[in-house]
DNA sequence: ACATTAAGTGATT
DNA sequence: AATCACTTAATGT
């Protein structure tokens, strides 16, 4: 998509203008890194197109979801901690061919103090994560993994607009922080119930769901 | 036809 | 719920 119609109505026309001058806009394949581990955080991405993925690594280097950024959002993660120049605790990679605007991250002192619009841009990203992190905590604390398997595939048919779901039981399991191995006994236990249906890399949702 | 990757399953902790 | 070890099924070359 193109920047316009992502921002130009939530920019002031300055800002926005500052932001085409100053962004770089770029084109990660998928799986392409935008921040590694331990990497200061120079830049922040806006992203036009497709999806960044943003994970963290847990004490055994187990890679775990933290969420996703999709066109017309940013980081609420680099927003809090790149004013402070620390090494970044989180990875963000492509999940898709992804494009975006690479924005040089000495701007946001300025752009914070001259461009209300950029404020509550940046305010309300992170208000919209905060509240999306109490939700995900509620769901640890409240509901078991198959409780939660089903929240999920809801959801990725929610977003893809399908009930047929492209994913393997192993990406799932990745995004979900456990085994493969549960994912598929759960899966199975669903297919069972008449809930939906399994093939290799897809899963379909049937009526009931 | 063979290799590789995804999915299914029993047993164990 | 996790891990291991193994099987079976689907897919790529």
């Amino acid at each position: 998509m193109k920047p316009e119609e992502l921002f130009a109505s939530v920019f002031e026309p300055a800002l926005f203008e500052q932001v085409l001058k100053s962004g770089k806009q770029m084109t990660l394949h998928e799986g392409k890194p935008f921040l590694q581990l331990g990497d200061v955080v120079r830049n922040i991405p806006l992203v036009l197109e497709g999806k960044l993925k943003v994970t963290r690594m847990d004490e055994e280097g187990k890679e775990i979801l933290l969420y996703y950024i999709h066109p017309g959002e940013s980081c609420a993660m680099t927003f809090t901690c790149c004013m402070q120049q620390f090494p970044s605790e989180v990875q963000m990679t492509a999940e898709e061919s992804t494009v975006l605007l690479s924005v040089p991250m000495k701007f946001m002192d300025e752009w914070l103090e001259t461009y209300p619009t950029w404020k509550s841009f940046v305010m309300k990203s992170i208000r919209i994560r905060f509240n999306e992190l109490l939700k995900t905590i509620s769901q640890l604390a409240f509901h078991k993994l198959d409780e939660r398997l089903v929240i999920y595939l809801k959801e990725k048919s929610r977003v893809s607009n399908s009930s047929l779901i492209n994913i393997s039981h192993e990406q799932i399991a990745q995004e979900m922080a456990t085994s493969r191995v549960v994912i598929s006994r759960l899966l199975k236990a669903l297919e069972n119930d008449g809930k939906l249906l399994l093939y290799r890399n897809q899963i379909k949702l049937l009526s009931g769901f």
